[in-house]
DNA sequence: CTGAAAGCGCTAACAC
DNA sequence: GTGTTAGCGCTTTCAG
């Protein structure tokens, strides 16, 4: 392994000018800089980044913490991360919790032991005093979660107003009976959603049924079972809002094994625009998070704080959409209508 | 930052007794040894890692070079991999390439800077040769990708037995006129699935037909496109066997849109069994991967490399599993019998 | 069983 | 502009 003192010898010249080569240039002669460049390419020097993480106390990696990167929610917001971090000479370190909160506090660890120069958590699982003090300590940004009144930099979405915001699609074409297949309700998210559903449905003077909000947890076949369930009570729905795509697939299926078209006879929204919503049959209407950019803007915040800039906004929320597919039947609707406009 | 020093101060003994009863506790008294541990407790002493990773010239960090984490083929087995790495008590870098062989190049820089211990590659666009000669000087393991004749440590799949296991399957359902989707045949997977379907219909005395095969790229619209060519030929195919599931789906959407019932009138095959094959309607005839398997056997390659043990077999070939499903209709007339029988 | 001490390769303050 | 040099915190050899 070729080094600093090897170049420094070979070139005439001291390790602290082949360290300056390095790292400003500008400092050095044109001619002294140009003989140290052409000895590192020449025996084709590699500085040993370990010394120098180790002298600088900085290594250019982040933590990325997510419950599992099989979820296209998680991996796209991870690809931003990825592109905004490789951009600033970054690294992304993966630390999968299989969606244990003990994984998530083992992770931790790499921050304290300067394995890392910060962390994104793209999780919510550990006390959020816990999150709180971590933060005051190291860089570090909250992605997806929001923790209310919690001071901690952070990225989301706001819960509340999409789901209103697809709610009121919902009634918008009519329907009155909607039920809502919630996330598990100890998740923030979960309850943001849900908030927005009693919204919509309130703002509308339509009654928030009991029976019409089912939990699920985010699975296909809860979504599946929670329908079943749905459409087995006396004064069935005719619309469901999901608290995910997964779920709102898994309702679609149940809702065709009980021989119902979707969308004329049942309508289903569902949440989070996964790749698969386009190419279900029918296409899900959801609301679309702009993931990648919810990664890149995590990876600014952090940034930020590694750099000792000061915050000068530390919470972000950035916007959703609402992609109106086939399986509301807005889309379908308006098919229909322009048809008898033309006959 | 409380350092090693101040533990050893605080214990009254040399900073060489508490790094050995962090590393070899057996060496140390034990009555010093608990003096140690509850002064390292008391303090809260966390070593300083980047100083042990210079001084031992080792991270304890593999890199994984991956085209794109949101495609589930990949994070399965990045799953894997990270599971086997975390109870090494090593760490997973990721690298996305976003497709761009320069990025891959540029990864490897990770290896040679000394910042990662060994790395895996979950795509195979580098020259290899190239990959070859960095084999031979740094643990390495290929993915995925069989590159025939060259000794790199792999793991992966027999695309060409599991194709034709695949369309030897709609084969015995009676099909005779079967089209191919292939990938985009520079790629080796592409070329495997291409021959596994040629070495089906000629065991088995089909003419290949030309223009029953079209490429494709991989993605559901290239699917749905070749679908729509295949079915303008003059004697259209019976059954499809699309090199992936996104294609495979594709072609079904694109057969709904013709009228055609999959698989009445017309049989659907994918490959890889990415996670909404079982959940699209109908459900996808598949060849499963063992992906979560393929990342832990590839990090387990890795390991023996890091840790210098002589490999004794080094290319790992993993058995595939067709998933039989309803696309295909090989269980639907199953079915059909059965009530043919009880009627 | 324990301590002293020599570095690992690099950076940066200081001197010239 | 360039060289000298003192560490960064830890591991490990060698001596006792």
């Amino acid at each position: 392994m070729v080094k600093m003192r090897d170049v420094a010898k070979l070139a005439n010249v001291s390790v602290a000018t082949v360290s300056r080569v390095l790292h400003n240039p500008e400092t050095v002669k044109e001619a002294t800089r140009n003989k140290v460049l052409s000895v590192i390419d020449e025996v084709n020097y590699k500085p040993n980044m370990l010394a120098r993480q180790f002298r600088r106390n900085e290594t250019n990696i982040i933590l990325v913490v997510v419950p599992s990167i099989i979820n296209t929610v998680f991996s796209g917001i991870i690809e931003g991360i990825e592109y905004e971090a490789a951009s600033h000479g970054y690294r992304v370190l993966l630390g999968n919790t299989n969606r244990k909160v003990e994984n998530e506090y083992n992770l931790v660890d790499l921050l304290k032991k300067r394995q890392t120069d910060g962390m994104i958590l793209l999780s919510e699982r550990m006390d959020p005093n816990y999150i709180k003090s971590l933060s005051e300590e190291y860089p570090l940004v909250l992605a997806t979660a929001y923790i209310e009144g919690l001071k901690v930099p952070s990225v989301s979405i706001d819960n509340v107003s999409s789901s209103r915001e697809a709610v009121e699609h919902l009634i918008s074409l009519g329907h009155r009976e909607i039920a809502h297949i919630t996330g598990p309700l100890q998740f923030a998210i979960s309850k943001g959603r849900y908030s927005g559903y009693r919204q919509a449905l309130m703002q509308n003077n339509i009654e928030v049924r009991n029976m019409l909000v089912q939990e699920g947890d985010f699975t296909f076949e809860s979504g599946y079972n929670q329908m079943l369930k749905l459409m087995a009570i006396e004064k069935t729905p005719t619309a469901i809002f999901a608290a995910n795509d997964e779920m709102a697939m898994g309702a679609v299926k149940a809702a065709k094994e009980l021989g119902l078209d979707v969308p004329k006879d049942i309508a289903v929204v569902g949440f989070d625009n996964i790749t698969f919503s386009s190419k279900f049959d029918p296409a899900i209407t959801t609301v679309a998070q702009p993931l990648f950019e919810m990664g890149q803007k995590s990876m600014k915040l952090l940034l930020q704080q590694i750099q000792g800039k000061p915050i000068l906004k530390s919470q972000y929320i950035l916007e959703c959409e609402l992609l109106v597919r086939d399986s509301c039947g807005g889309k379908i609707k308006e098919k229909v209508m322009n048809e008898e406009i033309s006959t």
